[in-house]
DNA sequence: ATTTATAGAGCAACCGTTTGCGCAACAGGC
DNA sequence: GCCTGTTGCGCAAACGGTTGCTCTATAAAT
């Protein structure tokens, strides 16, 4: 690991002063064309890099964020993460940021804290984030800068979401629309603030028609495939002609489901899914899907929390487009 | 963001020295028990965390690590990727370091040639490196410190990985003693290194047998279902007794489609799989799997670069355990 | 020709730690 | 009472940048 050259290297071999080097760097201040043009030349030539702890010291910014990932996050969450951070990557790079990931649980925040305190990171984006949820108190409680992903049930928090409300009711309303009246809903984590904004949009298209919300048929925190595979079997008891999954996971293990007992979708049951993963993706039969670009998702709450460090005012609440693909006819 | 406070104010306010803070705290250098204790109650009390960027600057360290995720990972690689991360984890916070997770391919080392060049990090753990590996080649050059999860196909390289020669070899074994003779293989890119060392193992369990190598039945490189769902045919075909899928997605895509042709597994052709994830921890019907610990995989990858930067001496190439799962009665 | 504005550059302090070296006080051995 | 060793501590220089302020030379304005 050869020592690389340091600013005032530069200087010496060109016979200004550190100032004029840093400045011709910065572009700050005034330096004349000339200078400036010597000092890029030399910086090429002798593959100049600066380093970016001395700069961050001198300025007491790290050019870090921190990417909180729930240490209880399943492998159906996992896809919406990776595209997720694709988007946060591409977005922090651009600004010259790198990302700092930290895997937490709402019991034990001790990775979280400790970046914050130690000054490892200028801000903070949290992935998902629960009704009760000690990762936004603390960073509330401490003043950090930071947003989060999804919803977010405090008050003065950025949040940058896909509108699940509103998707979840248009999707519901869709289905209403096509004399679907029981539509049951299986997944998805009652302390998740996600889980509630769809069954809040759920209910919503039910209201809207004034039609009775089949409360028998929604089955959440349903945290196993036997569960699932249970809630199926309630649901074809108590009648349903249609079930929302909420995720691919769950999607999946309610197709196969479905074929052990011979059920044909779509002639006997629709499905209709909260699509994120490439999981289904070669293995779906007709379901009516919800998706979202996740990678936007990623990209938007990375330039906000950019914008917030550089004292930008950002709005509490971005909502991002999602869009509801029918597949009644596919296969 | 409230101003922490410093080893400066600690010093002032003790009317000592920032040098002897500085020792109270790091335990170096010489000190009285006494003054110690002044100091650590005094930071107790007042919640003084150290400034690690400073201390980076001061110590020419900056307790991160560089992780690199390929950004072609597929959904099936994401439960490995997860379990290593946490690993990675647990271990980088027992020693104080952060994690910077940078997506690259090897195509585009934008991101990895940042954080190396700009001192962000202290070493590098690759997730996965191909036979022809850009990333390996940049380290090497830059005499950077990394290891590899993984195999590598390059010398003096640290490699963390388990022993998917011998993990295959034995597996291949067991279902040659099982009478199984015609074994299919499908999956895997003959661009990694797994893949190949996977291979050799399977090929070397025929040879220890004298018996040939049903070259017909092997199918790498199959990117999508389709693909997957072909060589499924082709391998019928050819006739075969059992199938060794390379990864869980491979082995979904097959398990659907032999459900569809109505094959039953186990009784008309054995499956064996590589079995990383909690994919189809609900949804196998009997199959012969190989199995890992991944977070292990994660945990001694980040020590040995945490050795290798404190300038311990480590072992070029560690082997972790695997082991091998019968199923055949399941279900 | 004198004043005023401005552009280009440097000095030195600072960001928060670590660390080599030096200094005083005190201990023990003779 | 002198010499040597040790202990406890502080000074000041680093680490590699940034930045407020000052200074000079030159251009523009009067």
């Amino acid at each position: 690991m050869n020592k690389s050259i340091t600013i005032a290297d530069i200087a010496e071999n060109l016979g200004i002063s550190k100032t004029t080097v840093s400045r011709a760097i910065s572009g700050k201040g005034r330096i004349s064309e000339a200078t400036r043009q010597r000092v890029k030349a030399y910086m090429e030539e002798n593959n100049y890099k600066p380093n970016v702890i001395a700069q961050g010291l001198a300025k007491s910014k790290t050019y870090n964020i921190g990417v909180v990932m729930p240490s209880d996050y399943g492998i159906e969450d996992m896809s919406y993460f990776q595209n997720c951070l694709v988007g946060l990557q591409e977005m922090a790079s651009l600004y010259g940021y790198d990302i700092i990931l930290t895997v937490c649980n709402n019991s034990d925040l001790g990775q979280l804290e400790r970046i914050v305190s130690n000054s490892k990171v200028d801000g903070v984006i949290l992935m998902r984030t629960l009704i009760e949820d000690e990762a936004v108190k603390l960073l509330l409680k401490q003043e950090f800068p930071f947003v989060v992903i999804g919803m977010s049930a405090y008050n003065n928090v950025v949040q940058i979401e896909h509108n699940h409300f509103e998707g979840c009711k248009e999707l519901t309303s869709m289905l209403l629309m096509k004399n679907l009246k029981r539509i049951a809903v299986i997944g998805g984590s009652k302390a998740h603030m996600v889980t509630s904004s769809r069954i809040n949009g759920y209910k919503a298209a039910y209201k809207d028609l004034n039609a009775n919300i089949p409360e028998e048929l929604v089955y959440l925190d349903q945290d196993n495939s036997i569960m699932v595979e249970r809630a199926v079997d309630n649901i074809f008891m108590h009648g349903a002609d249609c079930i929302i999954c909420m995720d691919d996971a769950i999607c999946s293990v309610v197709l196969n489901k479905l074929r052990r007992e011979g059920i044909e979708v779509p002639a006997d049951i629709k499905i209709a899914s909260f699509f994120d993963s490439m999981l289904l993706k070669h293995n779906i039969p007709a379901i009516t899907s919800l998706s979202f670009d996740v990678r936007e998702i990623g990209r938007t709450a990375c330039k906000t929390l950019i914008d917030m460090l550089d004292g930008i005012k950002v709005k509490e609440i971005s909502y991002l487009g999602y869009k509801v693909e029918l597949k009644e006819s596919t296969r």
